[in-house]
DNA sequence: GCCAACGTTGGC
DNA sequence: GCCAACGTTGGC
């Protein structure tokens, strides 16, 4: 069982939509990277948790978790001539890219900033890549210490 | 909108 | 394999 961080841009994509659909599941999809397309083929198992982050917005920060509940799949939109995703390297036969499903299992009752998980990055979060310089992957592991520890952090952990 | 820091592409 | 040009990300 691992943790990961996952952004998305709240104008696409926000926690309130994971909220509002049909089974608070949606399809990780459209991921055009090949460091993150290995993390999600190789690494993610159904029931890894991951800290849905909400990037290129107003607040960025950490919105809540979300579970993954699929293995990972060939993604459809990469086949799709009309999605903006469409990448026509990628055949049927042989998926260039993948898509996990992912669960909403909570939605913090506010924001983590990330403004506040810097006030911690020379110290607690030292491992968080996200705070790395330069860093702009879309799916980052998350070590169990960093986890445990942006849980605590105001107590954001309750469910909403 | 700016810009730093990437990743990707393609000519050579 | 090098590297310049270009595209993307994402905080500010």
């Amino acid at each position: 069982m691992n943790y990961w961080l996952m952004k998305t841009e709240p104008s696409v994509f926000s926690i309130d939509d994971l909220a509002l659909a049909k089974r608070r599941t949606a399809s990780w999809d459209g991921v055009r990277n090949y460091q993150a397309r290995n993390f999600i083929r190789d690494d993610m198992q159904p029931g890894d948790l991951a800290f849905l982050y909400h990037s290129s917005c107003d607040v960025p920060g950490i919105a809540g978790i979300v579970k993954v509940t699929s293995k990972a799949y060939p993604d459809a939109t990469a086949f799709d001539k009309r999605d903006h995703h469409y990448d026509p390297a990628s055949e049927r036969a042989n998926p260039r890219w993948f898509a996990v499903d992912i669960q909403l299992e909570s939605k913090f009752r506010r924001v983590i900033t990330l403004q506040e998980l810097r006030a911690h990055a020379k110290d607690r979060l030292n491992e968080l890549l996200i705070l790395r310089r330069g860093n702009r992957l879309s799916i980052t592991p998350v070590s169990a210490r960093d986890w445990r520890f942006i849980l605590t952090l105001n107590g954001a952990d309750e469910r909403a």
